[in-house]
DNA sequence: GGACCTTTGTTCTTGACTCAGACAAAAGTA
DNA sequence: TACTTTTGTCTGAGTCAAGAACAAAGGTCC
């Protein structure tokens, strides 16, 4: 009875995800009658969720209305809060950004002083795209560090000194007085390459690769975030060099010998003047024989952990993102080379490895992406159906 | 419309999981009216799916009928096949068996030997448990190798020639008129240990460490088995070694270091007559200690690949099982030892590690499971309410 | 012990929703 | 221009869940 196949979150979905564009399409796919698509198209039109875009050929009768989703029905507020450095944007209901800012706010703030100014940045972008706030559906907010969704609080965030337990999801909620959720930053940057696909897979990987190394888990459809929301932490899976000791106190973390902060430091060592991912990126780019050397090796380790992945998981798709992915062709081709080779034939059968799409904007994008499919949920299309009325 | 909150299958959920056990717990937890639960209630005593099993104590008031769920509305056939020793099963529906047998029919004699034969030995359970054919209500099958779930085929088997590509399910369909399910014997022995656990987790991990060494994964509280059905195949994982050669053809894979094959084959190669995983555990158990010391080693590198699992995955749990698990609490123990050393802290917090509660049970109970959640699913109760009707 | 309350379960009416079929609209086709 | 095809709307009938009234069966309190 709560968001079957007959719901209008239901149709509302065919016609986003292009399955359907006119209401016959809808009859065929869902097997209702067409008095009844025509009700529910009506009540999504009455809504503006729906509207009807002309007319399309005729197939030899009378011809079909097109159906189109309005990308305009409403707005999301996204929020991508690095350690350092944040982006935030509202965003069209196709994950489209209206307006956008990128700001330097240290994380390290803490809570109060990081949301206040998320909080006036919201306004100001709402303000510049000339959005007034009852159109405002949603918000979707990624974090730093490991996130209970449930309550949308951090837990034990290791870069985020204050935050532990923070309730980010009620201090905005009260605010702003629509839905907010909150994740990880790696999840959204998942869920925002998995929302840019053109065929959604059900099992996919994305794996950032930036200061540290993270991962964003699609399995089965979902997000897999696991029993505490710390799944897809690979950057400290244990592996070979157990001399250098990672910043988490651990000796031998992934990130700890292939993470971009790991490769400034060698270079460093070496004579460069690597002080960030970025400057190890440049070094690549130039040529310099070393630093490709280096991230190759990385490729390698980073490759032997994904391979050990895909032997459990057998995902259809790994996404590599994150600044060092940028680092030329030689990273990518390090890491499938290791993958294919060091997984089951089976388990590689449709497996695709590439860099991002979405690159910068992963995160971003994921995090309107987030707010966007809760309020265009079943249960969210009748909140809001509701409301209207 | 197709299985919402207020369906009989859903009701049905309730009472078999001991959420409720009267119609007012079932309006408590679904929100639905109280006319509508009892008419529902009357259609599941109607088709003898529930039973009322006497009155409750009264708390004040006229005191309730309690219902349960009559384990006896109907059988499935269950058959968990290995490489050379197999198992079969009529069971009641809430997975107990009836009669069982055990055989010894190799795996490799083809799909037709050995299917027949499961037919036969099929005929001959029923009939010696006394159940007439029209109360088989469904088939569970597990098979040693990969399994194309959706097909009901086995896909690129290595060790069951002649296997490949073969449509195990039309086969056994056509012949008992009921639906048949197929997947991985490792998956079964996932699911049934998962069936048997008091309050199941969404997140879990089942290890079999036998002759070779294989996973099941339930995630998100379904079984997952990624794009191929390949994935839990932890056991060609290559870590450290890479100078043993796998059966598989690669170097350096988990079993081929730390399977029960590979402990017995390094414990003759010191001289000891250890033919099959069982002789290590013998040998254990009588106290030897370089046996002892062969299945640390083990544990270690297990625990090494379940450390990784674990960041990746953040399960609850973990239960090991496989003949070597029998071996005595010493491989338990390091596999403890190293993952709890070796995964972050917050991916730790809830994670239990322990041995199967089912043991050699594992395999046809979840065989037997997996056909009861078909044939319970929502689904399957309105095609059992059509046929009695 | 009897009046009253509480809790459980059933019956009956009402309203909402879906479907099928009739009807209308808008094209192509002969 | 008449007919067919396809799309879309309207209407009456049937189904299903909700709510309220009613019945049943116990406890509680004086």
């Amino acid at each position: 009875m709560a968001g079957g196949s007959g719901t209008p979150g239901a149709l509302l979905k065919l016609i986003r995800d292009g399955s359907a564009t006119t209401r016959a399409e809808l009859v065929d796919l869902t097997g209702l009658a067409r008095s009844t698509v025509s009700q529910r198209v009506d009540s999504l039109l009455a809504d503006r969720l729906l509207i009807e875009a002309g007319g399309a050929p005729s197939s030899g009768g009378r011809p079909p209305t097109l159906l189109e989703f309005n990308r305009n029905a409403g707005v999301v507020l996204a929020a991508d809060l690095g350690a350092t450095h944040s982006r935030l944007a509202v965003s069209d209901l196709v994950a489209a950004p209206l307006a956008a800012i990128s700001g330097e706010k240290p994380i390290a703030d803490g809570p109060e002083a990081v949301l206040s100014w998320v909080e006036t940045e919201f306004a100001r972008l709402l303000e510049e795209a000339q959005v007034s706030e009852e159109r405002l559906l949603g918000v979707g907010i990624g974090l730093p560090g490991p996130v209970e969704f449930a309550s949308g609080r951090a837990v034990s965030p290791p870069i985020m000194p204050g935050w532990d337990g923070y309730d980010v999801r009620s201090r905005l909620e009260r605010r702003l007085g629509v839905p907010v959720l909150v994740d990880n930053d790696v999840n959204i940057m998942a869920l925002g390459e998995w929302w840019a696909m053109d065929r959604p897979v059900d099992d996919f990987l994305y794996v950032k690769i930036g200061t540290g190394i993270g991962s964003g888990l699609i399995l089965g459809g979902h997000l897999h975030r696991g029993a505490d929301g710390a799944a897809g932490d690979i950057g400290h899976i244990q592996v070979g060099d157990p001399t250098v000791v990672c910043r988490c106190g651990n000796p031998g973390c992934l990130e700890a010998s292939s993470g971009g902060a790991a490769l400034a430091r060698d270079l460093r060592a070496a004579g460069y003047d690597t002080e960030v991912t970025r400057d190890v990126v440049a070094l690549v780019r130039a040529g310099n024989a070393e630093a490709i050397q280096a991230v190759a090796e990385a490729g390698r380790r980073i490759g032997a952990v994904l391979a050990t992945i895909v032997n459990l998981l057998n995902p259809s798709e790994i996404v590599i993102g994150g600044d060092l992915a940028d680092a030329g062709a030689e990273l990518l081709a390090r890491i499938r080379e290791v993958v294919y080779r060091r997984s089951t034939a089976l388990s590689t059968r449709q497996l695709s490895i590439r860099t991002s799409e979405l690159g910068d904007d992963a995160g971003i994008t994921g995090a309107a992406a987030m707010a966007i499919e809760h309020v265009l949920s079943p249960s969210g299309i009748r909140r809001l159906t509701r409301e209207l009325a």
